[in-house]
RNA sequence: GCCAGAAUAGCUCAGUUGGCAGAGCGGUUCACUCGUAAUGAACAGGUCAGGGGUUCGAAUCCCCUUUCUGGCUCCA
């Protein structure tokens, strides 16, 4: 099955977030007429113009940083007039400007452009529009070649229009604020620099890229600051090493995630779960190989169309073996090793899939995007009018996962045929019509992604929101009616013809790597009852108490809890100390008074503590927990 | 893959103009009868990512390689 594509970057699910207002759901038309609504309202506001009127909070951010933008790139031209201007758009959160310079920027550049920003910002001039003709505009940007193309690309009955600050003019469709006055010289920030290709085109020029975020109040930029804060705490590689929970080494290769025995349990619980809900959902489990000959994968097209993300072949015994990027290939061989009836429709199969994909050094990340991957794949066989039906039950079965994980805010992505691609347009038009259907179905939000189908039919991704605004890919349901005709897949039907079936290739998780690294995220670590690791840590008071802590440990992991007793020579505080550090749902503090009544002493990560409760009474609050998964 | 930055003990990091490789945490050992977020001491631990070069001398300067970080691009 292909990865979904572009949105969710693997490196990048803070871009994700920052884009997410740049290209909003309410689509180009929306955002066109909002933009000259708000031009409108530039109009009427005067050189000493409001700083913000109470209905156009957004709108007047999106100016901000729009104009701060432009403050940036008049504040780079000073330091290097030769530099050439390339696009500065707002971004959520921000704003950005790409620049050919002469050379790269260092650190102490970004201080400089920033200095030099708050000086303009803290002055008062006026952001003034006016509009010239093509001849013109080609003339006044003659020395700027990516302004140029950007006119040469405007139709031939747009309007060029300028905005022009201080000694700055750019070539800018707008909306701006009225004045520099409106910008707070102390709620901006440059975040950072990095290369760009102009128009995101790895063919074409290298530029770099300037990051700032820009607010109305110097409180909103610290709260947004803390808010990045919080995401580097909860980042899933400091997490899995503080935790202990996965690794990744360099002399074994990169993109190739170890599992240590907590991350491994933690692993273990979700997959225990997902079998559970698969085998309850209708679906029976498969076990296939990691590598096959190369008549597979020349019969499934993936040589063709998928080659260049494939591990390079193996050769033995005159055979050409590749280690499997998908597992469709194989579960089609499956199907293939008997003769199928209608009356065995629709079949449902699913497996953890282990494959492996050569992805580009530059874009791993921890185990958000790796070489080897676990998927929670599965593929759907069915008759031609069983299809839609085994779609929208795959997006209700999805959707109850990510429920249970504590996920809801989730939003459908529906990609259409690219350009390398088989199959006819009318197939094309109608799976993508009934993918259409049952996302609408659902009552998901949704947003078209032309051309990001996979090679052989339409499919929907699901992007999860987590409670810092980062979306995520994830979940992806594809058509194929590529697949069962390359394979010659067929089922005698009810008069006895040979029938072609339909499929479905489905992973909901998507990869457990990147699933259980934004699990991690999306807890920073504190997993709840039923998922963490070690649910509660048994601890003495005193040397004396070791033995019952013990006990206390063993009596849990009796009744099916994970409890570990800390019988290190390390203080109580101290122990406590680890423990929170750990992110251990449960402290459960012993000693002489405890043992003598049979009771215990609870502690909760947020450091409430109950004490003497009975053990028994213990035992049925974490066990209504772990049931409630909660 | 591309642009930029980085790599020093298990982890987090210091190391000045090139001149004997450091700290805290963690680990080991010892002592301590300790009630809800760090008891004290001693000891062990490094081919300064790897390779080459410049130099009397390189963690430090230069080149190559590997890996990581932030982006670009591509995908779960």
């Amino acid at each position: 099955m292909r990865a979904p594509r572009r949105r969710c970057r693997p490196a990048a699910y803070r871009w994700c977030a920052r884009s997410g207002a740049v290209r909003p759901a309410a689509g180009d038309a929306a955002s066109r007429s909002l933009v000259a609504h708000l031009t409108e309202r530039e109009d009427m506001t005067g050189p000493e113009g409001i700083t913000k009127s109470e209905d156009d909070g957004a709108d007047h951010l999106y100016r901000v940083r729009h104009s701060f933008a432009h403050v940036m790139a008049e504040a780079v031209l000073e330091l290097f007039p030769d530099a050439k201007l390339a696009i500065g758009p707002p971004i959520a959160d921000g704003f950005y400007y790409d620049f050919d310079l002469p050379r790269p920027l260092t650190p102490d550049d970004l201080e400089d452009v920033e200095r030099r920003m708050r000086r303009i910002a803290a002055g008062d001039h006026r952001f003034v529009r006016s509009v010239i003709d093509r001849e013109d505009a080609v003339q006044r940007f003659a020395d700027q070649p990516y302004k140029l193309e950007l006119i040469d690309n405007l139709a031939q009955d747009d309007e060029i229009s300028l905005f022009t600050q201080d000694t700055f003019t750019d070539l800018c469709r707008g909306p701006h604020v009225g004045s520099t006055r409106q910008l707070n010289p102390a709620a901006f920030k440059l975040t950072g620099s990095a290369g760009a290709y102009w128009r995101g085109d790895e063919r074409r020029p290298m530029l770099q890229r300037i990051y700032g975020t820009a607010w109305d109040s110097e409180e909103e930029l610290a709260a947004h600051l803390e808010r990045l804060a919080e995401i580097e705490r909860r980042d899933h590689r400091r997490v899995g090493r503080e935790l202990d929970l996965f690794s990744i080494q360099e002399q074994v290769g990169p993109g190739l995630i170890f599992w240590h025995p907590k991350g491994a349990r933690l692993r273990s619980i979700i997959e225990e779960f997902w079998k559970q809900r698969h085998y309850a959902g209708g679906y029976e489990l498969v076990n296939t190989p990691h590598v096959g000959r190369e008549w597979l994968w020349q019969t499934s097209g993936h040589l063709d169309f998928y080659a260049g993300n494939m591990f390079p072949p193996m050769e033995l015994d005159n055979s050409r073996y590749y280690l499997k990027p998908m597992n469709c290939p194989f579960h089609i061989m499956i199907y293939k090793s008997a003769i199928r009836s209608y009356r065995d429709l629709p079949l449902r199969w699913a497996e953890l899939g282990t494959v492996y994909r050569f992805e580009r050094s530059g874009t791993l990340h921890g185990a958000l995007r790796v070489r080897g991957l676990t998927q929670d794949d599965a593929h759907l066989f069915c008759t031609p009018d069983q299809v839609e039906d085994e779609i929208d039950e795959v997006l209700r079965f999805s959707l109850s996962l990510w429920h249970t994980y504590g996920f809801t805010d989730l939003v459908a992505y529906l990609a259409t045929r690219p350009e390398k691609s088989v199959g006819d347009d009318a197939s094309w038009e109608r799976a993508t019509a009934s993918l259409r259907r049952a996302i609408e179905a659902h009552g998901l939000p949704y947003e078209m992604d032309e051309g990001g189908g996979a090679f052989y039919g339409p499919k929907i991704d699901l992007h999860l929101r987590d409670p810092l605004g980062r979306l995520w890919q994830m979940t992806t349901i594809q058509f194929d009616f590529n697949l069962p005709e390359r394979f010659d897949m067929w089922f005698a039907d009810r008069d006895g013809s040979q029938q072609r079936p339909f499929m479905v290739h489905r992973a909901l998780h998507g990869s457990f790597e990147r699933f259980l690294g934004v699990l991690i995220e999306h807890y920073g670590g504190a997993f709840p009852m039923w998922l963490a690791p070690v649910q509660a840590v048994v601890i003495p008071v005193n040397p004396k108490a070791f033995p019952y802590a013990g006990k206390v440990a063993a009596r849990l992991g009796e009744h099916g809890f994970r409890a570990d007793a800390d019988l290190s020579d390390n203080r109580m505080n101290a122990k406590i100390r680890t423990a929170q550090g750990q992110k251990v749902p449960y402290m459960i503090v012993v000693g002489a008074r405890e043992e003598e009544s049979d009771t215990l002493s609870l502690r909760t990560r947020d450091g409430t503590q109950t004490q003497g409760l009975e053990f028994a009474a213990c035992v049925e609050l974490f066990r209504r927990q772990v049931d409630e998964r909660s």
